[in-house]
DNA sequence: GGGCATACTTAGCATAAAAACC
DNA sequence: GGTTTTTATGCTAAGTATGCCC
C-alpha cells in the first residue's frame, strides 16, 4: 500500500506531459465546443442521475453482486446532514484546536529562537497619532487557550523567554509591547525606508487572536488609483477605412487600451475582438458608432508605434530622470504602502487599483477582451477601525462606503465589472495576518501526516461500499491525495474558461485503459485544470478504483460528469468530519510538503559542494513542482540562453585543459629544480585547476538544472506549498546559506520558518 | 441541497530591476 | 559604462472554502 503513495510512480509518464500542448490546445477548443453542445443534454442527464432517479441509475448495474448492494442502499443515507449540529460542533472544535499544539513546543526550543527583548511603550502618540489602545490583548475569556499555553511550555524550554514572560507578567500581559522596530520605523519611516530596521517584529512569538476577530486597530490611506487617461498627442491618429478620424476622448481611451495590446495574441482571437469592439461602441458617441461599424477597418498601428516609441523613451531615460521617478514611488509606497495594524506598520500587497483595460482572461476564455472599467471612489469600500484617522477620497469624491469589520483582513474592497466579483487591498505575505494563516495551514498539513494512514484506509475501505456517492467520495479522494489534484469546485458554464478539477471531471477527461504499456489499470488523465494548465497522466490505479470508474462511466455522455453524485461541499463535509480543518487542498500541501522532505533526504548526500547540493534541493523542489503541476511557457529566451551556456561550459573545458597542461610542467620543473620557487609555482598551478573544474562543475550544473525547469515553474510550490520550516532545517543541516534557497521576499514571507526551526524540525 | 455572496489562497505571465558580460 | 541576460517583483486572474438564505 505504501508504494502506492510514492508519487514518484504516478508521473510515470511526465516527459509526454509536458509535450504538445498547443496540439492539444486545438483538441481542447474542439471538446469545449462539444462540451456547451451537450450543455442541455448535460443538464438533463445530470438529474437523471440524481435525487429521487438515483435507482434507475444504479438499476443498470444490478448484473454483479456489487450492483446488487449499490441498489438496495443507494440514496436511502443521502439525507443532509443535521446542519445545525455540524456548525454548532465545528464551532466547537475549532476552540478547542489551534495552531499551538504540542508539536510546536519543539520549535520552540530550538537554538535559533531570537533573543527576546522587552519592548519599552511609545511615548505616547507617535507619527501615525494611532489611539492609546492599540495594543493587543489577550481576552479575558481567552485564558483556556493554547496560545497561552504555549507560552507557558516555552517558560520551561528557555531560560530566556521565562526572563520576558517575566516581565510581561510584571504588566499583566494586557498590553504587549510595542516593538523597538515599529517606532524606530515609524519615526524615519520616511526617511530611512530602505534602512533594515535593527529589530523585527516577531509576531510568531505572540499570542494569536481568536474566534475571527482578526485585528483591534487598523489605519491606513486608502488606495492609489490609477492615473487619469492623457489623450494622445495631435499627431497620433486612429484611422478608419484608411482614413484619419479623432476619436472622443473615452472612446480614444478604450482604443488605446487595444492599440497596446497590437503584437499580443490576445488580439488575433475572434472571442477577445467580438468582446472587444461591442464594450468600445459602448463608449464611443453616436457619431462614431454610426461610423465605426467593422473592427477589421480599424488602423491602430500609428497608436501602437506611439506606445512603444514612448516604452523606448522611457527606457532611455537619463539616470537622474529614472532616480526622480523612483524617489517618487518610494514616496508613494511610504504613504500608500502601509497600514498601522494593531500597533504594527505592516506592508500591503496591492495598494494600487488596478487600472482600466481590457480583460485578459486564461485560456479560452468567453469574456476576454472586455472592457474593464475605471474604478471611481464611488466604487470603494473602504475598511478601518473606527478609532482610525479615516482615509480620505480625492477631492470632490466619496467612498461607497466606509465600514469597520474587523471578522476580514481587507482594506479596501470594490466589486470588478467583468464577472462581478469582489477585488481586495489586503496586507503583504510578510504580515502577521498572512504569516499567521500560512503557519496554521502547515500545521493543518503536519496533522493530516498523523492521520493519513487512517484516512486512506478509510477511502479504500469507502471503495466497497454499498452507496454510490460514498463509493465516488473514496475514488475522488484517491486522487486528490495521490494526484495532488485539486477540490473542482463548479463552475458556471459560460462565464469562464472551460477548466475542471477532481469533482468537477468529465466522463471526457479519463480515458481507462485495462492494460497499457504492460502495466495492468491504467487511467490516463487529459483535462485543463487552474490558468487552463493542462493535466495529462497516465496512472496506473488499484483494481478496485478502476471498476468504479468503469461504473461510473456507465451509460454517461462524454460531457456528464464522472462523479455525478460528488461536490466539493459534500468532500469536504466528509473530510471535515474526519479531521478538524481538513480540506481537499490540505491534501495537497501536505503531499507537496512530504515529497520535499522525502526527495531532500534521498537527494542530499554529505560529501557535495554547494552548488551540488543546491542542485538536489531543486530537484526536490521539482519533483514537488511536477507533483502539482505547476507548469510555465519555456522562456522565450531559452534556447538561446541554453546554447550560451554551453559555449560557456566549452570554454571553460578548454581552460581547465590548459591549466591542467599548465599544472603538468609545473611539476616537472619542480622535479627537475627541486627548489621553493618551483614548488610554489607547482602548487599555484594546482589550486588553479581545482578553481577551474569547480567553476566548469558549476556551470554543467546550472545547465542541468536549467534543462530539467524548462518547463516547470518552481515557484508557486515553493511560496504556496512547501513548508518553509522544512527548507530551513535543511539549510541549516547541510550548511547552505539560506539566501541560496529563498530571495530577500521570501525572506520576509517565511521569516517566522527562518526564525523557528532547527535542523532537526520534521514536517 | 442549490444558489449566491464573500473572503481568502494560489497561479502564471509581464515587466522592472539587478547582475553578468563585454 | 553600455548592453544583454537573469532574477525579482508586480499584477491580477482563477481557484478553494464557507456562510447564509430559501
Amino acid at each position: 500500500m505504501s508504494g502506492d503513495y510514492s508519487h514518484n510512480d504516478s508521473q510515470i509518464d511526465s516527459g509526454s506531459r509536458y509535450n504538445d500542448s498547443h496540439k492539444h490546445k486545438e483538441k481542447y477548443k474542439e471538446k469545449e465546443h462539444k462540451h456547451k453542445e451537450h450543455k442541455k443534454d448535460k443538464d438533463r442527464d445530470k438529474s437523471k442521475y440524481s435525487n429521487s432517479e438515483h435507482k434507475d441509475y444504479s438499476e443498470k448495474k444490478h448484473k454483479d453482486k456489487e450492483k446488487e448492494r449499490l441498489k438496495h442502499k443507494d440514496g436511502s443515507s443521502d439525507k443532509p446532514k443535521d446542519k445545525y449540529k455540524d456548525k454548532e460542533k465545528r464551532k466547537e472544535e475549532k476552540v478547542s484546536h489551534s495552531l499551538y499544539d504540542g508539536r510546536l513546543k519543539k520549535e520552540k526550543e530550538n537554538g535559533f529562537a531570537s533573543p527576546l527583548h522587552v519592548k519599552s511603550e511609545p511615548e505616547s502618540d507617535d507619527f501615525y497619532l494611532s489611539p492609546k489602545s492599540l495594543k493587543r490583548e489577550r481576552d479575558d475569556d481567552d485564558s483556556e487557550y493554547k496560545p497561552k499555553k504555549m507560552k507557558v511550555e516555552n517558560e520551561d524550554k528557555s531560560e530566556k523567554k521565562a526572563k520576558k514572560r517575566k516581565q510581561e507578567d510584571g504588566k499583566n500581559t494586557k498590553t504587549k509591547k510595542k516593538t523597538k522596530d515599529k517606532k524606530g520605523e515609524v519615526a524615519d519611516g520616511k526617511k530611512k525606508a530602505k534602512k533594515e530596521p535593527e529589530e523585527k517584529w516577531k509576531w510568531w512569538e505572540e499570542e494569536r487572536y481568536t474566534d475571527g476577530v482578526k485585528w483591534k486597530f487598523l489605519e491606513h490611506k486608502g488606495p492609489v488609483f490609477a492615473p487619469p487617461y492623457e489623450p494622445l498627442p495631435e499627431h497620433v491618429r486612429f484611422y478608419y477605412d484608411g482614413k484619419p478620424m479623432r476619436l472622443s476622448p473615452e472612446a480614444e481611451e478604450v482604443a488605446t487600451f487595444f492599440a497596446k495590446m497590437l503584437d499580443h495574441e490576445y488580439t488575433t482571437k475572434d472571442v477577445f475582438r467580438k468582446n472587444f469592439f461591442k464594450d468600445w461602441r459602448k463608449e464611443m458617441t453616436s457619431e462614431e458608432k454610426g461610423k465605426i461599424t467593422d473592427l477589421n477597418k480599424c488602423n491602430f498601428t500609428e497608436m501602437h508605434e506611439y506606445f512603444k516609441a514612448q516604452s523606448e523613451a522611457r527606457k532611455q531615460m537619463s539616470k537622474e530622470e529614472k532616480q526622480k521617478i523612483k524617489e517618487e514611488n518610494e514616496r508613494i509606497l511610504q504613504e500608500y504602502g502601509f497600514c498601522i495594524m494593531d500597533n504594527h506598520r505592516e506592508r500591503i500587497a496591492n495598494f494600487r487599483i488596478e487600472p482600466p483595460g481590457l480583460f485578459r482572461g486564461r485560456g479560452d476564455h468567453p469574456k476576454m477582451g472586455m472592457l474593464k472599467r475605471r474604478i471611481r471612489p464611488e466604487d470603494i469600500i473602504i475598511n478601518c477601525s473606527k478609532d482610525s484617522k479615516q482615509p480620505k477620497p480625492p477631492p470632490g469624491t466619496k467612498w461607497k462606503e466606509v465600514r469597520h469589520d474587523n471578522k476580514v483582513t481587507w482594506l479596501v474592497s470594490w466589486t470588478e465589472n467583468i464577472q462581478g466579483s469582489i477585488k481586495y487591498i489586503m496586507l503583504n505575505p510578510s504580515s502577521r495576518i498572512k504569516g499567521e494563516k500560512d503557519w496554521q495551514k502547515y500545521e493543518t498539513a503536519r496533522r493530516l501526516k498523523s492521520c493519513v494512514d487512517r484516512l486512506r484506509a478509510q477511502y479504500r475501505e469507502d471503495w466497497k461500499s454499498k452507496e454510490m456517492k460514498i463509493r465516488q467520495r473514496a475514488v475522488a479522494l484517491y486522487f486528490i491525495d495521490k494526484l495532488a489534484l485539486r477540490a473542482g469546485n463548479e463552475k458556471e458554464e459560460g462565464e469562464t474558461a472551460d477548466t475542471v478539477g477532481c469533482c468537477s471531471l468529465r466522463v471526457e477527461h479519463i480515458t481507462l485503459h485495462p492494460e497499457k504499456d504492460g502495466q495492468e489499470f491504467v487511467v490516463e488523465f487529459d483535462f485543463l485544470g487552474k490558468d487552463s494548465i493542462r493535466y495529462y497522466n497516465k496512472v496506473p490505479v488499484e483494481k478496485r478504483v478502476f471498476k468504479n470508474l468503469q461504473l461510473f462511466m456507465e451509460n454517461k455522455q462524454p460531457e456528464d460528469d464522472l462523479f455525478d453524485r460528488l461536490n466539493t461541499t459534500i468532500l469536504n463535509k466528509h473530510l471535515q468530519e474526519l479531521m478538524d480543518g481538513l480540506t481537499a487542498k490540505v491534501f495537497r500541501t501536505y503531499n507537496a510538503s512530504i515529497t520535499l522532505q522525502q526527495q531532500l533526504k534521498e537527494l542530499t548526500t554529505a560529501d557535495e559542494n554547494i552548488p551540488a547540493k543546491i542542485l538536489s534541493y531543486n530537484r526536490a523542489n521539482r519533483a514537488v513542482a511536477i507533483l502539482c503541476n505547476h507548469q510555465r511557457a519555456p522562456p522565450k529566451t531559452f534556447e538561446k540562453s541554453m546554447q550560451n551556456l554551453q559555449t560557456k561550459i566549452d570554454a571553460k573545458k578548454e581552460q581547465l585543459a590548459d591549466a591542467k597542461r599548465q599544472l603538468k610542467s609545473a611539476k616537472a620543473d619542480h622535479r627537475v629544480c627541486k627548489d621553493e620557487k618551483s614548488k610554489k609555482a607547482m602548487e599555484a598551478k594546482k589550486k588553479a585547476v581545482q578553481r577551474i573544474e569547480e567553476q566548469l562543475m558549476k556551470l554543467e550544473v546550472q545547465a542541468t538544472d536549467r534543462e530539467e525547469n524548462k518547463q516547470i515553474a518552481l515557484g508557486t510550490s515553493k511560496l504556496n506549498y512547501l513548508d518553509p520550516r522544512i527548507s530551513v532545517a535543511w539549510c541549516k543541516k547541510w550548511g547552505v546559506p539560506i539566501e541560496k534557497i529563498y530571495n530577500k521576499t521570501q525572506r520576509e514571507k517565511f521569516a517566522w520558518a527562518i526564525d523557528m526551526a532547527d535542523e532537526d524540525f520534521e514536517f
